[in-house]
DNA sequence: ATGACGGTAGCATACCGA
């Protein structure tokens, strides 16, 4: 089973991208994060003449969330437990397979940064660490059930100095303060797996490219989109990689694709 | 410290992103 995540920054912006993506590696789970549009502007049609059905959590202009699949798709949860707001960021469903299936959410984190024009406003910050307690709490009930889960998206926290090509930087960034490295880590603790760096400890894993100056020239990247996998799922796991040729190819989005077969 | 770029809303420019 091919699982893969992807921060399109505006499905229909990247709609041709997307499907490219799709048609060349066909896996069996997309997660999507800022889809940036709603229900009647969501391109249901093109999707599936590509084979995949979708189910998702809108919004207008910013965030919006989705899970595409091959197979069958139910949603178990339409945002995250314990965050009663209108930013679509958490789509949880059911994939039936045919065969074991498993549970896939679709993740977009709070980047926490305050606004540019106001940066002494900690209110994004203060909102970024209570979405992370509240996703930590809803993770702690998934491991009790004891399926292949697979926690996937922009998660928008560096975890390492190798993450990220100039830590010092970005000591006191909101994607790399201590308290969100440590609720990241307390994710891991509490038994979600991180594919990737489980495949592959010396690698950087960037999955992310600013749009701005040379930054995908440089390799000026960071690692913030992530496959955290239950114990079930991750007992599993045969390989991760980062795509990066969705980066590379024409009208990028500034995130690529990161995908993981289970077994 | 700001903005680079790119996206959306909507029609000029503001807001957001990481």
């Amino acid at each position: 089973m091919i699982i893969a995540t992807y921060n399109v920054n505006s499905i229909n912006a990247r709609l041709e991208n997307l499907l490219e993506w799709l048609n060349k590696n066909r896996p069996d789970i997309m997660l999507l994060q800022e889809i940036k549009t709603e229900f009647n502007a969501f391109p249901f049609l093109e999707l599936r003449a590509a084979g995949y059905e979708a189910e998702i959590l809108g919004q207008k202009s910013y965030n919006g969330v989705a899970v595409l699949s091959r197979h069958k798709i139910k949603v178990r949860e339409r945002g995250l437990p314990g965050i009663e707001d209108e930013s679509a960021r958490y789509l949880e469903a059911e994939i039936d397979d045919g065969r074991q299936g498993c549970i896939a959410a679709a993740v977009y984190l709070p980047n926490g940064n305050p606004p540019y024009n106001s940066p002494e406003d900690d209110s994004r910050y203060a909102y970024k660490l209570r979405w992370m307690e509240a996703l930590y709490a809803h993770a702690e009930k998934l491991l009790e059930l004891r399926r292949p889960v697979i926690l996937g998206g922009d998660f928008n926290v560096i975890m390492t100095d190798r993450d990220v090509y100039a830590p010092d930087e970005y000591r006191g960034n909101a994607l790399f303060r201590e308290e969100v490295k440590q609720r990241l880590a307390a994710l891991q603790y509490l038994g979600f797996y991180d594919a990737f760096r489980l495949l592959h400890p010396q690698e950087n894993g960037y999955t992310y490219w600013d749009y701005a100056g040379a930054a995908l020239q440089n390799d000026f990247g960071m690692r913030i989109d992530y496959l955290f996998l239950s114990p079930d799922a991750a007992d599993r796991l045969k390989s991760c990689e980062v795509d990066k040729a969705p980066r590379l190819g024409g009208k990028p989005s500034d995130h690529t694709v990161l995908k993981a077969e289970l077994e």
